[in-house]
DNA sequence: TGTCAACGGCACTGGTGGTGCCGATAGCAT
DNA sequence: ATGCTATCGGCACCACCAGTGCCGTTGACA
């Protein structure tokens, strides 16, 4: 009987967490939030907690790193001079990678567990969502100068209106978040602030 | 002798149902939802936890059948002829009973859990955010009749939006819902909707 | 090649959901 | 008033989890 063998090479370091957060969102994808426990990760990676609780001290940690990571680049706001079709382009395309297979159920698992942790929310909230509204504000501030929204409405609640109505629909409402939501929005929206000719 | 009531015999069991529901709403304003467990509620009530079993079959079972219990009357709409004024009377009197430290714990967890239980959360929409909806979209219909809103809107998402704003506050802005943020929604409400003078 | 931190495995504490079994008791019919 | 029976509280039990400690192994770097 040899000593085997075949078996995978011990991972280290930074190899080793990147593999933890893959793991991470793949059984995030799979299992239900209940599940999604620090012991069934390092199960999956066939690794030993203590592998785990060396990189992120708590199950919070570990969700908000992993998003953090897998989040960046789709909040970007484009500025052609359209407000409207900036606006359903960011939202369709924000939309489309928070709630996509891979993303959205790490990011429900921390919008849960934030909702236990006031610090965690707080950081939900700074690193993600307010992100999101200061964009959208900018936008609308920036199409307000260009003449294209009426001059003197605070932007402030609209902004904060239109996330909201999505976060509404991921968490609560059993109806979809397409394209025809995304148009309602806006209609609504642009009825409210467009300026008039 | 009556046709007996086989329907409502009071026996100790509807005493008992009765404080298991008050000691649950008791215990999730205390603690985080977490250490809000069946045994929790069981010790409390210093009842066994096949007491709360028999009456429920699950944790959100209880949770539903507290909130329903709770929330009845809070979700009526006036017709005074102003649909602003309604719109915003409503808001802040179904806000401030939702939110209250006695309701909100318990609603809370009630939308924590469903986002593990699909069925759960078709009866969460179901009983409370459609209700709800739907009694907004009646009272904008009915204005849209009197001639207090523009003709030819679809006046859904505004109902939807409305709602969905508050729960974006509620569980993951960092803001209040205050009067202000109330009037904020409907001032964006009036301007894409009021019908022109 | 040697060193040492990182590693995986195991065990342990204290908690949970959920079930089974027990003897006690309350409430109803008689 | 008495007895019957469902409900009750208590306890033990299972499987699982968070989090920590210990120990022998191993991989990367000096």
């Amino acid at each position: 009987m040899t000593t085997d063998n075949a078996a995978a090479p011990r991972r280290r370091g930074a190899v080793r967490t990147e593999e933890l957060l893959r793991v991470t969102f793949e059984l995030a994808a799979e299992v239900r939030y209940s599940d999604l426990t620090i012991a069934a990760v390092a199960r999956r990676a066939g690794v030993g907690k203590h592998t785990i609780y060396r990189r992120w001290s708590t199950k919070s940690e570990l969700l908000l790193d992993a998003l953090h990571r897998a989040l960046g680049p789709a909040l970007d706001y484009r500025d052609t001079g359209d407000v409207r079709a900036d606006l359903r382009e960011q939202f369709i395309r924000s939309s489309a990678a928070l709630l996509s297979p891979a993303i959205w159920p790490v990011y429900r698992a921390v919008i849960i567990a934030a909702q236990d942790d006031d610090a965690l929310r707080e950081r939900l909230y700074r690193q993600f969502l307010a992100v999101i509204e200061q964009h959208t504000l900018d936008r609308l501030t920036s199409a307000q100068r260009a003449g294209e929204l009426v001059a003197d409405a605070d932007l402030g609640y609209p902004a904060e209106v239109l996330c909201g109505a999505l976060y509404y629909r991921g968490l609560l409402s059993t109806r979809p978040i397409d394209e025809a939501a995304i148009d309602g929005l806006l209609d609504m929206f642009m009825a409210a602030y467009a300026a008039s000719p």
